[in-house]
DNA sequence: CGGTACGTAACAAACGTTTGGTATGTAAAA
DNA sequence: TTTTACATACCAAACGTTTGTTACGTACCG
């Protein structure tokens, strides 16, 4: 075989990435070691050195062109502006099939390694808060439809990723509890919600009976 | 220092715990090993090794008892049924303190773990089952009540998880967006949206713009 | 004495990283 | 065209460190 061209590094550095998420995927960032990746790949631990130079660098890489991936499969196929955007938005954020699972799996691995490390810790909140703001323009063409009520978008848009991420975890867990249209009719149910009149707000929270 | 009394192996352990969770919420899983646990209380390995007979032994007591405390705390002053008692137990899953914020910490971290471990994945089911159970009687009272309208209340506890989950996780990665009364506020803003009568379910998802 | 409660020290295994070497290519020099 | 030079791509092996675990020693107490 003869070795890539080139300028086939950026995709040799692909190839690893994806050997990194299968590895990922299967175990988790606690079993992700450069052994295990080159075994996946059926080459040596060198060889991956070769193409980054520490294993921070080729996590980095492998979640970038993750994001970047997902960003673009999202990009794709967005059906319309105002609620009906925003719903597509938040359905990519699903683990609606086995291979988003992968992903969606693979993301909430990394907060334990995110959280514990100030520089991702800072591109995890910046994650979000691209997210929210993705989100943010639907909602206000909703509102400006009158789709939905009055209300901050920047809001609704943390409302509307919380509560996806929270049925994400809950759907990986219970996968057999959280089938793709029990996830979708509960995202439906939650945006309904979203669009019902509103009375004005009172002190206190919602009829706190007591 | 005498040794503690013989009946205090339990209380030890406890302490030993207690420095696990330190080192969880300072490094999480990732950053987790016995020498850091010993540094952290001051003893040796060897003063570990006594009392667990290996590493996954303490990690899976370390992670009980932080429920069984969760699940204390959560017990005490519970307000009210109906609606205000959902929300009492919504409220004491969020990091509304530091204290609290280190708890959601390291049960996030957790999940990496988790996932990539059978035995693990099915604990965190069941509490994830155990907590939508503990929600469920607060919505059917509430239903009874009249405070929210027809719904299925595990349905209702499933959406309030995951909308309370979520923004735990948004708000672990950005605390200075996410402070303790834009907790609260998104919280009951979500609870308002349960309250409000609904028209009567059409097919597709909620006006999709399509 | 015998048992509990440790500390000390060592163990093999696994880790990320480095090194040395062997192909295989392109490109200029002869 | 042949030769030399040099870079790229990769493997195999070893480096030193850190890991969980085990063995052994000592001090205290009943």
């Amino acid at each position: 075989m003869p070795p890539p061209a080139p300028g086939d590094r950026e995709a040799r550095r692909k190839d690893v990435s994806e050997a990194v998420w299968q590895v990922l995927a299967a175990r988790g960032f606690g079993g992700l070691t450069l052994r295990a990746v080159a075994a996946a790949m059926g080459v040596s631990t060198g060889m991956l050195t070769h193409y980054f130079p520490s294993k921070r660098a080729l996590v980095t890489h492998a979640l970038d062109l993750l994001e970047e991936n997902t960003a673009q499969r999202s990009r794709r196929a967005r059906p319309s502006a105002g609620l009906g955007g925003a719903r597509a938005v938040l359905l990519d954020l699903l683990p609606l099939t086995p291979a988003d699972a992968g992903r969606s799996r693979i993301w909430v691995s990394s907060w334990d390694l995110s959280l514990a490390d100030d520089a991702l810790s800072a591109q995890q909140a910046d994650r979000y808060t691209r997210l929210r703001a993705t989100l943010r323009p639907f909602f206000e063409t909703a509102r400006a439809r009158g789709e939905i009520p009055a209300g901050d978008p920047e809001h609704l848009a943390a409302a509307a990723v919380a509560f996806a991420h929270g049925l994400v975890v809950q759907a990986l867990f219970a996968p057999g509890r959280f089938p793709e249209e029990v996830q979708i009719a509960m995202l439906d149910d939650f945006l309904t919600g979203l669009t019902l009149p509103r009375p004005p707000a009172g002190g206190g929270g919602p009829s706190p009976g007591r």
